[in-house]
DNA sequence: AATCATGACAACCGCCGAGAC
DNA sequence: GGTCTCGGCGGTTGTCATGAT
């Protein structure tokens, strides 16, 4: 059978702690390390359940913690990071000496957020707004695009189906933290120079009014099969290079 | 001075993978 | 092999501080 359960959560207090329960699990983990958080609380006199206990010493009380107001090399690398690995935010936190994923996460949320959408750049997707899709489901999107006549052509619109492949699952390493060689295996996206060339994996149909024309082929390689076959109905391009 | 809106961030919730049983 | 908890994570909410009206 498996374990009991972690605490009590009717005999748990909740909420903001207090400077003693604060002094009470420094005191217990100065003297007993850390470790075990479930039966932690009843050791160190606190009703507390073990996360709550494992959260406010990560969080807060940890001496290593560097805290105050982030630098600017620190935002840059949050940016950078998060153009790589997403909202993974103790990934991001291991790059960080001294911050952790909590206070990263609510930093972004409140900050740089705000700094690159005034920057006009999508938070999200780390691009200018303009070339932005937005993304809610990060294998398949379905969203329209509408493309303006260019030279005499016939204005259409694009239904565009996008299906990200290289997902930042695989970018971590199983040790739980990223090391150069991943970042320059995953390709990093800088901003203000040309060396953050991405290419994405799409699905791409394209409508022409009530009627539809189709190419397809392989999801990875070249797409040179795709190349070669005629456009019929309706329209897959399954590789895309954006820039 | 009172009220409301917004920002900042601490804390909780629910989910998941790994491992214990 | 199945069930269950633990530890960890990301998303979300709650609360307090501050500024605007």
């Amino acid at each position: 059978m498996g374990r009991s359960p972690c605490c009590e959560k009717a005999h748990t207090n909740k909420g903001a702690w207090t400077k003693e329960e604060d002094q009470l699990l420094i005191d217990y983990i100065r003297i007993h390390g850390e470790g075990c958080w479930r039966s932690l609380p009843k050791s160190a006199g606190l009703l507390r359940c073990g996360k709550s206990c494992r959260l406010r010493w990560i969080n807060y009380l940890r001496p290593d913690l560097k805290r105050g107001n982030f630098s600017d090399e620190e935002d840059q690398v949050i940016i950078k990071l998060h153009s790589l690995l997403g909202n993974k935010w103790s990934l991001i936190a291991g790059r960080l000496p001294g911050r952790t994923d909590n206070e990263i996460k609510n930093y972004w949320n409140t900050h740089i957020k705000r700094k690159l959408l005034s920057h006009g750049i999508d938070p999200q997707t780390h691009r200018p707004i303009k070339d932005s899709i937005a993304v809610t489901d990060p294998k398949t999107v379905p969203t329209t695009v509408t493309v303006p006549p260019q030279n005499g052509a016939v204005e259409y619109s694009l239904n565009v189906r996008l299906k990200t492949e290289n997902s930042s699952d695989n970018v971590a390493s199983t040790s739980g933290t990223t090391t150069d060689e991943d970042l320059r295996q995953n390709g990093d996206i800088y901003y203000g120079d040309n060396s953050g060339d991405r290419e994405l994996n799409l699905d791409l149909t394209l409508g022409f009014g009530s009627t539809s024309l189709v190419r397809s082929g392989p999801k990875s390689g070249t797409g040179s099969s795709a190349d070669s076959k005629p456009w019929r109905d309706p329209v897959m391009v399954t590789r895309l290079s954006l820039s």
